[in-house]
DNA sequence: GTGGGTGCAAAGTGTTTGCAAGTGT
DNA sequence: ACACTTGCAAACACTTTGCACCCAC
């Protein structure tokens, strides 16, 4: 089930596309499908992989073509986690805003909003002498509850 | 001038150090003191020049063995900015909390502390079953008054 | 038809590592 | 002495790019 804000976002990006008379390719298809009907994190690697059951002709170099587009667009962010690959967050359309805790002991990744969090950021910035123009958040912690059960072995939930 | 507190997180080291039975050479020393000798984030390749001043012995390899260590010891912190290589902060020591704006324009970075924000991760970590281990909260934005200012090339204060 | 797009494979780039020689403790 | 370290250069892993062909508009 896609939600209708992934379908309005794909919709923004073809616009996005068009405006900057970039063409819509079937293997830009595959991949924008792909983007925009997931709301998992992924890596270029993964995303290609997925492109490809769509359309088998997507390349590698494709992908790593097309990724730019999709951040530049402003509807997918590029997100490091200290990890080799980069990964690549498909909800910044929805929620500009969000935030990510990482669990240490199985990885995984928890998404969040906080409005106050986002007013401070604007409080200080501004004291500070900056306006805003977008904020990364991430913490890092443990699950305590599993943590206390003794066992967080790679599934925390 | 060396503060006090960067005097005292090298002496931390060097126990984190002696407690992996890890050994002070002479490569290591010029690069710890070249870490803890400024209040500047750094790339491997900065941190490989600035330990050769001291030290033309210090090959790039070793720079790139040590860094692990430092982050390990939890006194210098691995940042990604989007660039292609990493930044390495060494204020982490004594500020374990503080967060960063990055200057859209001019690319300068500055650092601030707020207890409001950090506790609020811990009430939302909470919230969410974590507990706060760290956090990396990076701010992007444009200078104002400068860009009232009209200028803001490059060196924004 | 034309200018952008594609796949492939080669090239890049920052980082890691195997190895033989060196060195702190 | 022994185990940890080092420099060098080769190896890596992810990403980018040159090129000749292809295709959306």
């Amino acid at each position: 089930m896609v939600s209708p804000e992934k379908i309005a976002a794909k919709e923004k990006f073809l616009l996005f596309l068009e405006g900057k008379n970039l063409r819509i390719t079937s293997q830009r298809q595959a991949i924008i499908d792909t983007v925009f009907t997931t709301e998992e994190h992924f890596t270029a690697e993964q995303l290609l992989e997925w492109s490809r059951q769509k359309d088998q002709s997507v390349s590698r170099a494709t992908v790593y073509r097309t990724l730019p587009l999709l951040t530049e667009s402003g509807l997918v962010r590029e997100m490091d986690f200290g990890k080799d690959y980069k990964f690549y967050d498909p909800n910044y359309a929805e929620h500009p805003n969000h935030s990510h805790i990482v669990c240490q002991d199985c990885e995984k990744i928890v998404e969040f909003e906080s409005d106050k969090i986002v007013k401070l950021e604007d409080e200080i910035s501004a004291k500070l002498g900056f306006s805003v123009k977008s904020q990364r958040l991430q913490i890092t912690g443990t699950c305590d509850k599993l943590k206390k059960a003794g066992t967080c072995q790679n599934k925390c939930s």
